[in-house]
DNA sequence: CCCATAAGCGTGCGCGGCGCACGCTAATCT
DNA sequence: AGATTAGCGTGCGCCGCGCACGCTTATGGG
């Protein structure tokens, strides 16, 4: 078959990631809240707030990058205020990453942003279809071809 | 209400793109092709296959970055045989990317790969999960928040 | 109990891609 | 015809990334 499911989803995912980089659904998302929050830290903001205090290494299996970038945007964080590093109480080697009250705060008002500019763009559509499409595509990051490296 | 379907959407979404500069999905897809072709360069050769051939700048704009960095993807395609540079018949200032055979089947086995795998990912899903997720994925990449930078 | 090995962390370093800006050629406008 | 504009390739500086090193602390074996 020509255009078989695979390629439909093949050409959407690629024209989309694509799309993300140019960052046009994250351009200006982070005005305002700090020099210190922008694409690059956000996702350890976003990672932090969804697994709670977390080490950098696990943080950084989390989000898919090094755990030396992971260390080097928490510092920007940290000297924003926005997280903080605690001792970790049973490995006196460890430390873990905490999101500070700022911070929540923070990550909150950017989800608020994000998921606006979402509602909006799915406002139009049929109610089932976007229905459909969230729950999908949140099962397609879940269960997708994501599992493991 | 608390989990409105934007920020489902914003999660996954987030998500999503995380995982992809893991590139879990891309992992080993350009295996067996040459060094030319990897990550960086795969836009170049998926965007001149939508676009025909076309101007670097042109190309840019379509795939979401500066023309200095298309015209040199391009050259590293070129001097792997991919990608042609030829003189633009109505503007001698121009230049118009083409793909050769060997890079429209370069590109082809790599859609197909990436068909494959996603073909498999949504194999389980119920049939008609998968094409609403598949078409809303369609839509919302092209009507969706990407619309203008 | 003590020493060797391993785990966790931060950081210096080299690599590579990106965007800006320059110089050049060619088209367009007056 | 001269001036301005558009299109192209490329040098340059910047920044993030991954690797690897040194340090501290936990763990396990003699």
């Amino acid at each position: 078959m020509e255009h078989s499911r695979g390629h439909e989803v093949a050409d959407a995912l690629g024209r989309l990631l694509r799309r993300s980089t140019r960052a046009t659904l994250y351009a200006g998302l982070t005005e305002g809240l700090g020099p210190a929050v922008d694409d690059v830290t956000y996702p350890v903001l976003s990672g932090l707030a969804r697994t709670g205090p977390c080490s950098a290494a696990d943080l950084a299996g989390e989000i898919g990058l090094d755990r030396s970038g992971v260390s080097r945007r928490a510092s920007r964080l940290e000297a924003a205020g926005l997280v903080r590093r605690e001792p970790d109480p049973d490995d006196r080697r460890a430390v873990l990453l905490t999101l500070t009250d700022a911070g929540s705060a923070c990550v909150r008002e950017l989800r608020e942003r994000l998921a606006e500019r979402l509602e909006s763009a799915l406002a139009q559509w049929p109610a089932d279809e976007a229905r459909i499409f969230a729950r999908g595509l949140r099962r397609f990051v879940e269960d997708g071809p994501f599992t493991e490296a």
